[in-house]
DNA sequence: TCGTCCATGCAACCCGATTGCATTGTTTAA
DNA sequence: TTAAACAATGCAATCGGGTTGCATGGACGA
């Protein structure tokens, strides 16, 4: 059972420990993003920066990505498998929902083209969408 | 001179008040966007939170739109002149240069539509470019 | 077995954002 | 005109997410 887990982790390149598998399987549970806060919660007693430092460890990893949705925290979902170290291929929309405060990937909406202005070089592209989710409607 | 300023303030429902128009004055001068820190650099002696409650208040009122753009901080400029109190119009990207770390509205790039899943209502959409700027290629 | 390396835990710190509160300035109604 | 009511300002203090320093502990290879 944990053997999965743990190949992914070995397949990202990180060292499978006790914490990582744990918070591994606690974001394999997750519909929505979530952030250190909720990580922390989701343990009956864990230390906020080991936490911490195993999901800045995950995305360097490309095992989780992070988003920005404008609210004050930071939240981490995890990747499509392609993803890796320095490198996250699925660009798509996130969607945060006024309501319930959730941070939903929509991994099916990749992120359109743009064209830039002449000189302009583009390295990334994010796109949240903001407004009322499907269950808070 | 200071009345062309003190008519935008009023436009939008704000007090013209000294610090308001100097503020204003300040932003309209900006190529960029702007963080709290910049403005209060812009001015000999200021004080922050004076800057911090003027921002704010322009934002509700509609005359500068804030943009998160994925540094610590969050960046100010000035809206499009149909943006009221409680709606920003002009929805357009952002592009942050990870060179010299500016952040500029590029209004002539309206961010693209997009179609949700169903049941998901949308009420904004935030699209942040990151590359390198043409000033800095 | 020893030494090296990495992960962990705890304390401390940084900094942007925000609030409380007293003071000052401006507007409004008597 | 004047006094009350309201809004803006200035200063101190706080909050919270994020980050770093450092000592300890466990895994693993020489
Ligand atoms: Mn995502
Ligand atoms: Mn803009
Ligand atoms: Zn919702
Ligand atoms: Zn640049």
């Amino acid at each position: 059972m944990n053997e999965a887990i743990e190949n992914i982790l070995q397949s990202k390149d990180i060292a499978p420990t006790a914490m990582r598998i744990l918070v591994l399987e606690y974001l394999q549970k997750q519909t929505a993003a979530v952030n250190l806060a909720d990580v922390e919660a989701g343990f009956a007693q864990a230390d906020r920066i080991t936490i911490y430092r195993t999901l800045k460890t995950f995305e360097e990893k490309g095992l989780i990505h992070s988003i920005n949705d404008g609210t004050e925290s930071t939240k981490y979902a995890l990747c499509a498998e392609a993803c890796k170290a320095g490198d996250h291929y699925d660009l798509h929309l996130h969607f945060f929902c006024i309501k319930c405060r959730q941070t939903y990937c929509l991994p099916k909406h990749k992120v359109p083209e743009i064209d830039l202005p002449a000189g302009y070089q583009l390295k990334e592209l994010n796109l949240v969408a903001k407004g009322i989710c499907d269950q808070c409607t």
